[in-house]
This record gives C-alpha cells, sequence and structure tokens, in this order.
DNA sequence: CGAGAAAGTTACCGGTCGGTAACATATGGG
DNA sequence: CCCATATGTTACCGACCGGTAACTTTCTCG
C-alpha cells in the first residue's frame, strides 16, 4: 500500500521550491509573482519556503546564483572542448547562446529581466548579477587577447555587446534571424582576427 | 497677497503627472512605485491623476509613447541634417546612442526595463514598444540597404544587435569604454560600406 | 455676479503583499 | 519507545496596492 502513486516527490522542499520559484520568475518576473504562489506551486507552503529562504529577495538571490552557475559550467565545457584554441571556444560560445536565443521565446534573458525589476543598487540578487556580467566580459576579453586581436578590448566590446543585444532583443517577437545572424557575425569577427594574426607574422 | 512664490507650477496637472511619472518610473521602476506617490511627486493627488488616465497601466502606456515620440522626433532631425547619405546617419545615429548611453548612469533604456517589468503580452506599453522596435529595425535595415552593404539584412542586425546591447549593458557598472567602442563600430561598419560600394563600380 | 468645469480633499473599498506565531503532524534514529 | 527534527496547517499582522465616491474649493468666462 501507500503505493506513492501519486505526483512523485523525492525532491526535498528546498529544492521544489527553487524549481517552481524558477518557472514562475522567468514567466511573470520577480516582482509579479509571491511567495504563497511559489510554495503553491512547490506542493508545500510559505511558513516551509521561509524556513529555507531568509527572505523573498534571498530566494531571488538563490535563483540567480543557479542560474549564473549553470552559465559558468556552460564556460567550462567550452574550454574543455577547444583547449588552447581561443577561436573555436569563441565561436562556440557564439552558437551556445544562439541556440539558447531559440528556446527563450518571448521573455528575454532572466538575468536581463531580473536587473531590471530590482533596481534597488544594494539588491542581493544584483551584486550577483553585476559580478557575473564583470566575470564574463573579462573572460571574453582575455579570449580575445589570446585570439590575437589587433585591438582585443575593442573586439571584446564588440562580443559582448553582440551578446548583450542579442539577448535582450528576444523580449521583441518579430525581428527574425537574430540568431543565425550571431553566428554568422562571431564567425567573421573570428575569420578577420585570424587575418590579423596571419598579418603580423 | 498669494505671492505664489512657492513650487511655480504654471503646466497642467496632466503635464505634471506625466513628468513626476517619468521620474519615478526611471528611478524605481514601473512596479516599483504607486499612484499615489506618482501624484504626491505631481503636487496633485490621487483623483485628480485618474481624471487624466484611465489606469496606472494606460499612465505607463502614455509615457512610453512619449519616450517613442522623442526618440522618433531624434530620427527626423538625423534624416534632415543628413539627406540622402545614408551613412552619416548611421554614424550620426550611433553617436547620439553613446551620448545618451552616458547619462543613463546606472539604470539601463526605460523601454527595454518596462518590457523587462511587463511580462503580459497585451499590456498598451508593451504593444506601443515593440511596434517602436520593429518600426527601428526597419528603419537601420532600410538605411543599411542605400548604404550600399553587400548584405542589407546582415548589416543591419549587427547594428541593431550593437544598439540594444550598448543600452541593455550600461545596466551594469563597471564595463568601461562602450559608448566610444560603440561608436568606433559603427564608423568601421561604415567605411566597410563604403569600401563595399567602391569594390561594386 | 453666477454658473459650470477643473482641481483638491478625505475617506474608503477589496485585495494582495511579505512575513510570522502557534500548533499539529509525520518521520526517523538512539 | 521517545525525542528531536523537518514539514504541514491555519490564522493572522501591518502595509501597501489600484481604484472610487462624495464633497469642497478654486477659477474662468459669459
Amino acid at each position: 500500500m501507500t503505493p506513492k502513486t501519486q505526483t512523485e516527490t523525492p525532491l526535498p522542499p528546498r529544492e521544489r521550491i527553487l524549481a517552481a520559484a524558477g518557472e514562475l520568475f522567468s514567466k511573470h518576473g520577480v516582482r509579479g509573482v509571491g511567495v504563497e504562489a511559489i510554495a503553491d506551486a512547490a506542493d508545500t507552503n510559505k511558513m516551509t519556503l521561509y524556513r529555507h529562504f531568509a527572505s523573498k529577495d534571498e530566494l531571488i538571490a538563490e535563483w540567480v546564483r543557479g542560474i549564473i552557475a549553470q552559465k559558468e559550467a556552460g564556460w567550462e565545457e567550452i574550454s574543455a572542448k577547444n583547449p588552447n584554441n581561443p577561436q573555436a571556444q569563441l565561436a562556440d560560445w557564439g552558437r551556445r547562446v544562439a541556440t539558447t536565443l531559440a528556446e527563450m521565446e518571448g521573455r528575454g534573458s532572466a538575468l536581463a529581466n531580473a536587473l531590471a525589476e530590482l533596481p534597488e543598487r544594494d539588491h542581493p540578487a544584483r551584486r550577483v548579477i553585476e559580478a557575473h556580467k564583470l566575470r564574463q566580459h573579462k573572460r571574453v576579453q582575455k579570449l580575445c587577447e589570446e585570439a590575437g586581436f589587433q585591438d582585443p578590448a575593442l573586439a571584446a566590446n564588440l562580443f559582448y555587446l553582440l551578446l548583450e543585444g542579442a539577448t535582450s532583443c528576444v523580449q521583441c517577437k518579430g525581428l527574425k534571424r537574430i540568431g543565425e545572424d550571431l553566428v554568422e557575425l562571431v564567425d567573421r569577427m573570428i575569420a578577420n582576427s585570424r587575418n590579423q594574426q596571419q598579418r603580423r607574422l
């Protein structure tokens, strides 16, 4: 007996809450979802939520940390798959961004949205996101240096603007071929860097 | 008597409300400001606000329409100042975006933020913003065609991604030289288009 | 002056928000 | 078995939200 046929919730409540919060935050924005709705969606209650998270803001921050951890793991994969090949790493990265773009469908980057929704400059989530963006930019810049761009800082900013622009304008439906053109542009950039290297030899 | 020495409010309440709403929306986000705070900041009251605007959402939409009108006026200036010169128009546009960027200080584009804060796909403000972004993209594409880019659609998307990226990543302090590099990149693009034209002659 | 419109004032409505207290229930290990 | 710990349940708090009713003040213009 007690066949456990129903919802099958082997996950501890903390993980369920984080998962439910992630879905709802992505769909309705962090300010558009109340803690009660999150608890309900996680098949638990507000009290348990507050036993695991100090506040809604901390829950948001934790959710953001998870997203960032995924992205950093992506970078690890990239550098593991293309060791000592900055050009290939940049190209791989561009392709991943483009694929992620296609899945976003309508609502844009969760991180960018969170920044827009949390103007308070000392919000825990904001600090985490800003730190991540700076790290990301630094990483691209380092790759651009290794790839032999004549002006690595400029190239890095171009890459970075392309990324930010692409993830930002997914918000607006319409606007065709953004993803494909993104990888096309990244590839051209990389071809350009090869020419610059060659010329310098 | 009645020296009227105080705040000097010659503007009708509707304009005062729109101005106050604009400031507060920009600073705290549309969802972070209540109508009462807006009315107070406009030196009036909630009732008067609701006599001029059907709802808070409509007030937001009206504010957005104002911003868009400004931007469209900017485009009029650009095309008036550089008639029959698509390259110069694009360059001028890049420079204007860069200057605007410097003034944004911290919080990013009001339009992008509004999109992030209003996920409901049929929100009046969202519809207005999306229409404007499509118009903007179309305008850039047309200029790219006239400028003689080999692949005008690709060039237009590059310009557009640069713009969106720049206005988006102002959110994150740090990240130096974004504005300067934006105009540098735009200028290089334009130089590129001239080469392409030349080659085709 | 007097009428009418626009604006200000006060009080209120139902609803939701983030967050907490108090208590009941399960679960699992010594 | 019994106690500690994690979880569930219910009710509640004060604050704020968007929006409205009813009344008063002020101003303009005929």
